[in-house]
DNA sequence: TGTACATCAGTGAACGCGCGTTCACTGATGTAC
DNA sequence: TGTACATCAGTGAACGCGCGTTCACTGATGTAC
């Protein structure tokens, strides 16, 4: 049957929202099509109507994650104490325990380098990521804010990944801990 | 047919050694036990003769690559200038383009966190890898080796993924020089 | 040493299953007159 | 404003496919006598 034509947009981002937190908790391949849809309330028959593959959403998942993660930089004050803060957050146990709510990268990283269309649009997003951090936050003097910046978000991306690989609490908060004195 | 006792053991390490290949150039769900077979000349019949199913195999195989990160730290001079050279060793654009060959933990890690069994086998590699390190190499006085060594691994192993999740080389020759120069 | 038989790794067809994707059909909504 | 019809998002059965796993069978090797 045929839906009010603003239905159709609010489902479209629907489907996104549901499918990005579905793809950081368990991962693109073992969610199906077929579980997003009933996610959002639907059949799996009408996800084509909205999306050209499974990797068409997996790309617009990323987008979608993208846009998110980059507003809560540009929202971070815009001084140390803003760039500890923002660090302090994304190596949180909260951050390791709800991959679906956090960094898509973090909880995606090595399946992202695998498909082509999703690493073309991580690339983007890694470097317009590079590019506000560096002139977000204020960095020492006599090195480049670009090094600063890619040195932080490596040895969070790094220390989130070795936390969430162990199952031993003590180990992961020491390594959570030990990543954020840097 | 029966085999030779001697044949049983070098197929139970070739199947390993394929597949530990397989899973860091593939991932572990992109690599089907048929597949790992045939690499190893056999069909796919025997494979539980070997193992009791492809988690097993999963599991061993993350041993088996322990096995290997763990002597390849042995063998690096326990200098300032033989840590230097592991850290960019790792960071290499070689590395970055052979995951097959190299850190499994930066070529599966969001898989690994999520398969218990395989996050048991990991752990138990990442105290080990720590604990080695941290005694292995020089350290600066005041500061914890554990905590030294923790940095230093995160801070690689982000860089690395960062690395291979971007397709555009000036970027990731640029993410691999700025976390060597840490 | 020679013979008869048990062993068991390898073979390859078959299993049930869930996947991504397609498609004929439905029927409330929007539109033309 | 009222009526007739075209639109198209949603339905749900169906498709081909590849997966992990099982199993009856094979036949060279190892072993008992």
């Amino acid at each position: 049957m045929r839906y009010p034509a603003a239905e159709t947009a609010a489902k479209h981002a629907r489907i996104l929202e549901k499918a990005s937190r579905l793809f950081r908790e368990r991962g693109f391949s073992d969610v199906s099509v077929a579980e997003i849809m009933q996610a959002t309330g639907l059949t799996h028959g009408p996800f084509y109507n909205h999306f050209s593959s499974k990797e068409g959403l997996m790309v617009e998942a990323v987008e979608h994650a993208s846009q998110e993660g980059l507003e809560a930089l540009e929202a971070a004050p815009r001084s140390e104490k803003g760039k500890r803060d923002f660090v302090s957050n994304y190596l949180s146990p909260e951050h390791r325990d709800c991959p679906e709510d956090g960094c898509l990268l973090a909880a995606l990283a090595s399946e992202i380098a695998r498909e082509p269309a999703v690493r073309s649009a991580m690339t983007t997003h890694v470097k317009a990521m590079v590019a506000k951090m560096s002139a977000h936050f204020p960095w020492k003097k006599g090195r480049s804010a670009r090094g600063e910046a890619i040195r932080m978000i490596s040895c969070s991306l790094g220390a989130m990944i070795l936390a969430r690989a162990v199952d031993d609490e003590e180990l992961w908060k020491e390594i959570l801990k030990e990543a954020a004195r840097q």
